[in-house]
DNA sequence: CCAGTGATCAGG
DNA sequence: CTGATCACTGGA
């Protein structure tokens, strides 16, 4: 299966992450173990003046990878314990990432970081040509449903309500 | 409900 | 340097 080329995530984050949903996320562990995960759940985080997005902050050493073409990992620790996996979408300049907040059967993004072993190292990885984490591509679902985003209610009403989770049906 | 746990950022 | 905050989880 091919992967997920610069076209996919040069789309803004909005198409990106309902477009990732049902998507294969590839992990090659230093043993050489690959594994494979079916993406069930994303967020989308729209640029600067989303209140809920880091680079609401403007640019800073955090942010900075979002502000770079799509197609990057963006990772952070949060609360001292967790490895947040991001996608970079959209174009130059134009700050925006999508959470991956579920993948196979594991609910939240905090152990989606933990599964994949997600650290530092992997902040900017290029998911188009890195050996150890990529997406390949598989056929769009319309069997998604919309929510709004988790754990950003500092960012205010406009912001904290957007149904900008995306959430794979089970296929039952 | 709340503690754990540490990088990050704004402010002196 | 300091202190607040945090796109979370698991256990009272």
């Amino acid at each position: 299966m091919d992967r997920l080329s610069n076209i996919f995530y040069k789309q803004d984050a909005l198409i990106v992450a309902q477009r990732l949903l049902g998507k294969i996320l590839v992990r090659c562990r230093e043993d050489g173990t690959v594994t494979r995960h079916l993406i069930t759940e994303t967020e989308a985080y729209l640029g600067e003046e989303d209140l809920a997005c880091h680079a609401s902050k403007g640019r800073t050493k955090r942010t900075e990878v979002m502000y770079s073409e799509g197609g990057l990992v963006y990772v952070y620790l949060i609360y001292g314990m967790y490895w947040m996996l991001n996608v970079v979408t959209g174009t130059t300049d134009h700050p925006q990432a999508v959470l991956i907040r579920g993948i196979d059967k594991i609910k939240g993004s905090g152990k989606v970081g933990r599964e994949l072993k997600m650290d530092k190292s992997y902040y900017g990885e290029n998911l188009m040509d890195s050996n150890r984490i990529w997406i390949e591509n598989a056929p769009d679902s319309a069997n998604f449903k919309t929510a709004p985003r988790v754990g950003i209610d500092y960012a205010g009403d406009e912001w904290k309500d957007k149904p900008w989770r995306f959430i794979l049906n089970n296929p039952c």
